[in-house]
DNA sequence: TCATTAATTCGATTATAATCGAACAAACGA
DNA sequence: TCGTTTGTTCGATTATAATCGAATTAATGA
């Protein structure tokens, strides 16, 4: 567990990237970092087991969306916000802001 | 079969848009919809059996992605890109042009 | 009415992913 | 060195989705 995998920018996958966001909880992750920024694995305010947090972020890892920084025994995650944007230009900002339409239609019912 | 299910506008999710866009079929079909308008399902060049389309295609069109208008035997999809944009802005934009990026990189391998 | 065309649905199989407790690993401080 | 903290990995289970042949539906035209 000594360094973990993070893909090259070029190699960033549109469907892998569209596939890991498609999860809420993943989205929520996403979400959380966006407003907060760089957040320790603990911090984040996700109420789910630590395995299934670990997974999750595993897979946000792996596609290109998030960087892992290790720091001590913890882990500083963040979003991968540059690369996407070179790589996808447009893209994670529709998203975040999707979200937070989609939070605004939800708080209306 | 008489109507076929379309969420509306409104009612479309992010993270079911982002799951219906995940899978490399469906990007296919959709830059193929972006790129030649409207089709009849047999006339996309996406080989396939007509089950497995059909599967994909209902999982497109159940999420808001794409529109299905019915004309005798055959139905037309295609990218229900005014309400898309109006629920997510700039979504569509960015994943199509994130599909060409791809494209593009792919070649200079 | 009967064959044809175009596509959906069914149903079975296979593949992939989510979940989470328990065991493990690595860094750190007392 | 030993406990603590923080997180990963394992492994088993369950859930969800993809695939596709065969049966079905629905519209149309001869």
């Amino acid at each position: 567990m000594r360094t973990l995998y993070h893909p090259n920018v070029h190699d960033i996958q549109l469907s892998t990237v569209l596939y890991a966001l498609s999860d809420p909880i993943r989205l929520r992750i996403i979400r959380n970092l966006a407003e907060c920024g760089e957040q320790s694995c603990s911090t984040l305010d996700i109420s789910a087991p630590k395995s299934t947090l670990s997974h999750h972020f595993k897979v946000l890892r792996e596609s290109g969306v998030i960087n892992t920084r290790i720091e001590g025994t913890q882990r500083f995650i963040s979003i991968r916000y540059t690369d996407l944007e070179a790589r996808f230009p447009g893209l994670l900002t529709a998203i975040l802001q999707g979200l937070r339409a989609e939070e605004h239609s939800k708080a209306k019912k």
